[in-house]
Formats: structure tokens, sequence, C-alpha cells
DNA sequence: ATGCATGTTCGATGTGTATCGTAGATGCCG
DNA sequence: CGGCATCTACGATACACATCGAACATGCAT
């Protein structure tokens, strides 16, 4: 029976998890990255995200995020697959994960000098 | 002359805000709940704000916000009034914030033992 | 002017946590 | 069956920051 199909990592109900903690879990930069990289990757193992922390950083920030509800993490074999919970997210927090994602860079900063067209504007 | 209808303290751009500075910004719980109320109280000023915190922390809080850009203050009289700069922050961060201030409180949690009403017991 | 209220600023303190290196557990492969 | 890879667990360290109290600035009313 799929009863372990893939053991998967003990995760929280979602209806339990506050959005407060959601925003603390997301306002590091290299979770907030994770994220990123495994919503366009769709899943992918530890040593498999490019980040610029080491592997054991990496490895708390992933139990971090699983631990608060933002992903889903399977056993195969010896790695650990993990992936983002974005349905049931979507569900519970309606919007927020789009919002988040969809964010555009900020632009640099208008340099407080002379604003005439010193950059290639015409 | 409305040059100084009131003068308003500086406040950045949102062109310039990284999402991941709002959601540090709004991490903080008893920010949260200041984004919160200014939000449904529409503006209030330093010492209307009902937190559990000393009134030095309140402002240096509301300094965070503004400096973030999720706030807006203007000086009146002697008092501060801020408001959340909604508009703004719609357009930067479409969803964002109504999603957030959407979300519901988390259900207590179902207590690991047998779920009959056992809880009422003395 | 004097006093009071509102807020900010400053320094000090404590706590939380991001980070790393190392060691240990586990599965795969030849 | 060794040996290697992947990943987690643990302890130590350092830094960020939330919090407070006290001192100061400012405006208003009497």
């Amino acid at each position: 029976m799929r009863t372990l199909d893939q053991a998967r990592l003990p995760q929280p109900d979602l209806a339990e998890v506050e959005i407060g903690t959601v925003l603390q879990a997301l306002a590091d930069p290299v979770r907030l990255q994770i994220v990123r990289l495994l919503s366009s990757q769709g899943a992918a193992a530890c040593g498999e995200l490019d980040l610029p922390v080491k592997r054991s950083t990496v490895s708390h920030h992933l139990r971090t995020l699983r631990e608060t509800g933002l992903l889903e993490t399977h056993l195969k074999g010896n790695t650990r697959v993990s992936k983002v919970r974005r349905e049931e997210l979507d569900r519970r927090f309606p919007g927020l994960l789009a919002s988040i994602l969809d964010a555009t860079p900020a632009v640099p900063a208008p340099s407080e000098e002379e604003p005439g067209g010193a950059d290639g504007e015409r």
C-alpha cells in the first residue's frame, strides 16, 4: 500500500500555520531564494540548490521551511527531494506566494546627483 | 500653499524597495500588528496604537516601517500621524498586502490526544 | 513663561538565529 | 563488502535586533 511510496518527512497542517510564521520564514534571503528556486525548478535535492552558503546551512534552512509548512520533502534513496507546497499554500494564503514570486527586483537607486540624462536616456 | 501642508518625514521610493526587505519588516509580530491596526484605523499617532511594548519601542518600529517604505508619516503639531502607503504598495507589490491582511488566524492545533471533547475536563 | 504631554534618540542588555566545521547515519555502486 | 556520496545532527561562534529606561526636543495650554 502507498503508506511508504516514499517516506515523507513530518510537516505541519497549514491550517495551524500563522501568516506571521510564514513571513518570518520568507524573511531570510537564503530561504526566499530556496523557495524561488524550487518554484521554478519544481523540485530539487539539497545538493542541487545553488546557494551561497554551505551544505549544512542549506539543510538547516530546508528543515526550517519544511517545519514552517512551506516545503514538503520525500526521501528518495539517499537524497531528500523538496518542493513547494504550492496548492495547499494557495488555499491557505490565497495570492501570497504569487505576489511574492512575481515581485520585480528593485531599481538601483536614483543616486542623489543631477538627474539629467547622464545615463543612456534619450 | 501646500508646499508645507504638513511636513512629511523622509521615505523611500517604493521602486527601490526589495520584496525581501518588506517581508523582513513584516516578519516582526509587533510591526505586523501595527500594519494591521493602521490598515483598519486608517491612520493613527504613535500613542494611539495599542501594543504590548513600550512607547520607545513603538517609535522604533514606526521608523523601521517608514524607512522600509510601508508607512508614511506626517507631522501634525506635536504628534506624528502614520498610515499605510496602501495604494503605492499595491502598485509595487500587487496582491501582497491584501493576502497578508486577509489571512485568517491559525486553528489551535489538533493536540495529538484523543480528540473527544476531553478538553473541558477538570 | 511654566508645566505637561507627545515622540524621538541614545546606550545597554538579552535573546534569537544564521553560519560554519565536524562527526555520524544511511543508501548506492562496483 | 568496502568505499564513496548525500544529507542531517550537534556544538560553537558571531552578529543582528527587539526591548527597555532615561534624557532630550518640541508644541500646546494655562
